[in-house]
DNA sequence: CGTCCACAGGAATATAAGGTTC
DNA sequence: GAACCTTATATTCCTGTGGACG
């Protein structure tokens, strides 16, 4: 059931199998690698296929004696620059007592470094940058796939697999860059109800005993996966998640019921996740707009929420900030799902302007910033102000 | 049909906090 | 400790824009 769990054989993508290893044939030949641009929404399979591909791709160069492979892992989760790459896959690359850190260096060094440590290495090289779409400048990008024809590495031969689940990703890089970064490109669809169910029940079969899911059960979590956009993912950690309640309160089987509960308790992890990453000014300004939202007083442009955040902010002795940044706040918690909002236009009487709402359960959002009160501090008195206000208006 | 409102959001720049090297 | 590096957060300044109004 785990992420790293590897199933034998990949439901429903044939067609992306086929292509993925043609790609990488060269590999095998000893030639000049591919890179590889794989994009698609987030758990369509894109890394698992990844990995069982390049798995039985180590094995069959291991029984060529005059193949060397190399393959490198990199989630780009978290890293938002080439220069933060950089530096983790030079960490990668040497053993624990030469550890760089991840600032200080001039950008040409860390590329130095990195030269260095591929050429020490040799042979062919797949560096595999997973969600690379959250890097924000392409340099890496430009300085992997050239790396040797620049003269800067004559030992290896590198390719880069780069996996995406932002299309739009691909359409912002420097045309230099897409060229060479997209020279063989594959697209992951998403799954369907159907495959998400055969997926389902594959893990069943691993991670279960006998009759204890039925499938009724599968079913749900199918549709709830596939109602999100086809992610298997999703699925899976409901199933998971259902069967860790089961067994929790020693049920025999798992029931839809499990599988509801499990689905709130995961949506209420991933708020309290987003929340946590929040910034206190962040949170100042959720606050804000809970507060208006139990007054009525959603949906409310920006505008009218900052007196309230104004006021917030200096209770907890911070300075407000300027406008522009509260908005920058304000759609932060619209990317996170926690924030409806809705573009609106009033012409020449009112411009155009968004009006936003709270998209969560108040509860729910209230609990999650309870537990993160206590991490952060600061706002204990506006959290308290914000919990009265419930049982005075109930 | 052009004007013009009020904000959206891009871009350049600043600041502070983390680091390196010499 | 000075000089120089990146990064996250915030500020300042700015151009873009959809549609109601006249």
């Amino acid at each position: 059931m785990r992420e790293d769990y590897q199933p034998n054989e990949l439901v429903g993508r044939d067609e992306e199998i086929q292509k993925y290893q043609a790609a990488l044939q060269p590999v095998i030949n000893g030639e000049q690698p591919n890179n590889i641009f794989l994009y698609g929404k987030t758990g369509v399979g894109k890394t698992a296929v990844t990995r069982y591909l390049l798995s039985h791709l180590a094995e069959d160069a291991s029984q060529y004696e005059d193949l060397e492979l190399h393959l490198t892992f990199l989630n780009c989760d978290g890293l938002t620059s080439s220069y933060q790459i950089a530096t983790r896959l030079v960490n990668e690359f040497r053993d624990e007592t030469a550890q760089i850190s991840s600032t200080g260096y001039p950008r040409a060094t860390v590329y130095e470094m990195l030269w260095k440590e591929l050429d020490a290495i040799g042979g062919t090289n797949l560096i595999v940058l997973d969600e690379v779409d959250h890097v924000e400048d392409d340099s890496i990008l430009y300085q992997l796939p050239r790396a040797r024809a620049n003269n800067k590495v004559s030992g290896a031969k590198i390719g880069i697999i780069g996996i995406s689940n932002d299309f739009s990703f691909r359409d912002d890089l420097s045309p230099k860059v897409k060229s060479s970064l997209c020279e063989q490109e594959i697209h992951f669809p998403a799954y369907d109800a159907g495959d998400l169910q055969k997926i389902l029940e594959q893990r069943r079969d691993v991670a279960f005993r006998d009759g204890v899911l039925n499938d009724a059960v599968i079913r749900l979590c199918a549709a709830y996966g596939a109602k999100d956009a086809g992610d298997a993912r999703q699925s899976i950690d409901l199933l998971m998640k259902a069967g860790d309640l089961a067994r929790e309160e020693e049920a025999k089987t798992i029931t839809e019921n499990h599988v509801e509960t499990g689905r709130h308790d995961l949506e209420r992890g991933r708020i309290e996740e987003g929340i946590r990453g929040l910034t206190q000014h962040g949170h100042l300004v959720l606050y804000s707009l809970l507060t208006l939202h139990l007054q009525d007083g959603t949906p409310v442009r920006s505008r009218d929420i900052r007196p309230r955040y104004t006021s917030f902010a200096q209770r907890a002795g911070r300075d407000p900030l300027v406008p522009r940044r509260m908005r920058d706040h304000l759609s932060e918690l619209v990317m996170l799902g926690l924030v409806s909002v809705t573009e609106r236009n009033e012409g020449r009487r009112g411009g155009t302007y968004r009006e936003y709402s709270l998209a969560m359960n108040v509860e729910l959002v209230l609990s999650a910033l309870d537990e993160v009160v206590d991490e952060v501090g600061i706002h204990e008195s506006i959290h308290s102000l914000v919990t009265d206000d419930i049982f005075r208006d109930s």
